[in-house]
DNA sequence: TCAAATAAAATTGTCTACAATTGTTGCTTA
DNA sequence: TAAGCAACAATTGTAGACAATTTTATTTGA
């Protein structure tokens, strides 16, 4: 892995975390030193931190961290609806025996999860272990598969971190899942895209209602 | 504007155009020399034409030019009809007086072109003479006009000028593109979003049954 | 005192040179 | 002859220096 590519894995973690706060101007100089990198790998780094949308740019000015807005986020919540929505009835067709057996799996642990039978937040974790994530993958649309897996997730969660927004409706949004699994497994790819565009249009109507309530957003 | 920002836009219409063939790998010091600039400003435009899906690399080993195939193409059209559906739903809501007049003219500069009109093509324009295009921008939603006219679109248009694809429905083209006009004047964003679903899966569904005989893509 | 003009400082854009990695060529050896 | 190894050539990754632009600070004038 070259040094430029170590260098983005380390700065996509601070930005969406906040170690460097939203809307911050980058400082070039500084943050190459601070990394004890030269600034033409920073600035490669830095572009690719732009194409996945957590930096902004300017000819002349410089790279920022993005700004979080209730605007943006409802944005993000339009574009996920048609995208997941998609990738959902893809995957109905596209599915492998071994994915939709990842999913039930994860479902299942879901279902007995402490923290969500008392009634608290749904978890989210990351990668192969997000309910999200694994519908992606299993439409098998690379295009799909990178705008969701490698761009907007990053943003997603970084409002997650920076507002620490968690479920408020847990339960209803576990169960929300598990009518899409069984549309998948029903191989109904219609109903499952439909199921999809529901469940993140309740989140964001959440969001809509009481954006910065600590529980605007669930899955 | 900066060297790196020129040289970005020249190299995209090469590519588009097929001046640069695709799956080529490109020679960062071939290329370098041929434009008179630095292999630093160089790769400053690779790397945003990868970020827009025109280039793919690999570290250590460099850019290419994209390869193009059915199964690509058909990916491309199955994230257009999620993105520019829902793009048009927002549109039917968000679209000013102004755009809608510009829309307007647009399909009535169409209903009289005299290519249309014999039964040729529908021409296809970039920019404010697209259909497409003028819509998106109606959205009002950053992302999803980042995504398909920064992004989408000139993967669209590569594929239309290498493969010389013009639409051989073209009268039908411009029906659905007036039915839908007319949802958005109406501001029926659901029944707007249909239809312009239905509108690129035609597309997709022409492709699917004969790519490459230089009749399979329209709008 | 405030605004505009100007000079200084800092930042970004670009170039050149060097280091690290990859791909190739030719040789060795079974 | 073919597979594997080794040296070489070519390409990419990284660093540091200079040029161009922007931002800040200072001066000047009304």
């Amino acid at each position: 892995m070259t040094r430029a590519e170590e260098l983005f894995f380390t700065l996509r973690q601070m930005i969406v975390e906040g170690g460097i706060p939203h809307a911050r101007k980058i400082s070039e100089p500084e943050l190459a030193s601070q990394f004890q990198v030269s600034r033409s790998t920073l600035r490669d780094a830095l572009s690719r931190l732009k194409s996945i949308g957590l930096l902004s740019s300017r000819p002349n000015v410089g790279y920022s961290v993005i700004s979080l807005s209730q605007a943006h986020l409802i944005d993000i919540f339009h574009v996920r609806e048609s995208l997941e929505g998609m990738a959902c009835k893809l995957a109905a067709n596209n599915i492998t025996p071994t994915q939709l057996k990842q999913l039930q799996a994860l479902l299942s642990f879901h279902e007995t999860s402490d923290g969500l039978q008392s009634g608290e937040a749904y978890i989210q974790e990351e990668k192969d272990r997000d309910f999200h994530f694994l519908i992606v993958q299993a439409s098998h649309n690379p295009m799909l598969i990178d705008l969701l897996c490698e761009k907007l997730y990053f943003l997603v969660r970084m409002y997650r971190y920076q507002f620490g927004m968690v479920s408020v409706r847990a339960k209803q949004a576990l169960l929300e899942h598990q009518h899409i699994a069984h549309a998948l497994e029903a191989g109904d790819g219609e109903f499952a895209e439909i199921l999809m565009r529901r469940h993140i249009a309740h989140a964001r109507a959440n969001v809509e209602r009481n954006f910065l309530n600590n529980e605007g957003v669930n899955e």
